[in-house]
DNA sequence: TTGCTTGGCGGAGACCTCTCCGGTAAGTTC
DNA sequence: GAACTTACCGGAGAGGTCTCCGCCAAGCAA
């Protein structure tokens, strides 16, 4: 028994956080707004053990996401690399929207990412750092208005979060952004053409 | 007894109703998340009566501000009269945002307007009236984009739902409305000034 | 060994939202 | 006025979220 146990000194507790992600993602793949109780009951863990691990339910959906949210990050990079910083930020608005709206909770998290919440900081943190850079690459290019902030974008594609996943999201967003794109152009820059300058 | 209660034939529906709208006002503006529970209790009515008035936290709040909405509907009839359509739309959108981030609640209800429910319907019956009406005459004066449509407007203007009521919101809302301003104007015009057309 | 500390666990319980249904009284018909 | 209809009322109960606390076992010190 007792050296059976060895390894499982304190991994207990990271064998039971990792057995509640997997049961979660599980739950969330069925139904996007499973019960935390449900997910609780179906890893066999009782309801406190899960609120240990995951104090809110966006921890737990962040969690689940993390991975997505880096690549979103990432993205970001990988964009400016191969498309001229305005063709990329746009792009990464476009893979932003899908990705929210495509993982089930996830829009959801990133909703409440916007205020407050430990989401606030862990996604934040990747997803103002990428958008920081494409601004950045954009002032330098004169595309975009030198005066945003990461934040002013978030706050401005937050429409995104009142579409229906389920529904006919996609021609409601591509009008959302398009819209914010445009808003977010220098004024004396024609959004996509190449308008003289004043 | 029985003359006493003549007037309360049906009349009793309509009071339990208005005391109930009483209650919830008064509870609301103690603390904006104050739970149903809460006012039927200090109502004196069963929960189920409180639900059966208003199946929903949205309606209950909805109703409370109905005529908060209609005048926010009139407002935009106001402005079209004493100023330019752009700046009343602009005025309009600013006066949006403070009804919406002032009144206890109204903020949460307002923001799921902008999908289903049933104050879907009623708040955006007269709201996407008046923005209607703002955007005609803007279309008609060549200042915004012409195929816009209240809802795009009410979309675009979601960021202003994930601010903190109680914080220091002010600045945020000037920032979001001026980005969607810009973005909702002609391409071809400038958004305050006086620019040539192509 | 024998405590003592500490991380991890489970679930009772407080409180909430929302549904459903039996009871009751107002109004109606005969 | 007796029976019937219909609105309205109250609260039990299902199911959720989240907190709190007692329990256990592992690791550590004497």
């Amino acid at each position: 028994m007792s050296t059976k146990r060895v390894e499982q000194l304190h991994a207990q507790g990271v064998r039971t956080r990792a057995h509640l992600l997997e049961t979660a993602r599980e739950a969330f793949s069925t139904c996007s707004d499973a019960s935390l109780n449900s997910i609780a009951k179906k890893a066999g863990v009782g309801i406190g053990t899960l609120y240990r691990h995951f104090p809110t339910r966006e921890d737990l959906v962040f969690e689940l996401y993390r991975a997505e949210v880096q690549q979103m990050a990432q993205a970001a990079d990988d964009l400016l690399d191969e498309h001229p910083p305005l063709d990329a930020f746009r792009l990464w608005l476009a893979r932003f929207a899908r990705y929210a709206m495509t993982k089930a909770g996830l829009i959801g998290a990133l909703q409440s990412a916007t205020s407050r919440g430990r989401f606030a900081q862990e996604a934040r943190g990747p997803l103002t750092a990428a958008l920081q850079r494409l601004l950045d690459a954009n002032r330098a290019a004169g595309t975009l208005r030198p005066d945003l902030e990461p934040d002013d974008v978030l706050l401005a594609i937050a429409g995104l979060y009142q579409l229906d996943p389920a529904g006919d999201w996609e021609p409601r967003a591509k009008r959302i952004l398009e819209l914010v794109c445009v808003g977010l152009c220098r004024r004396d820059t024609a959004p996509s053409g190449g308008a003289a300058p004043a």
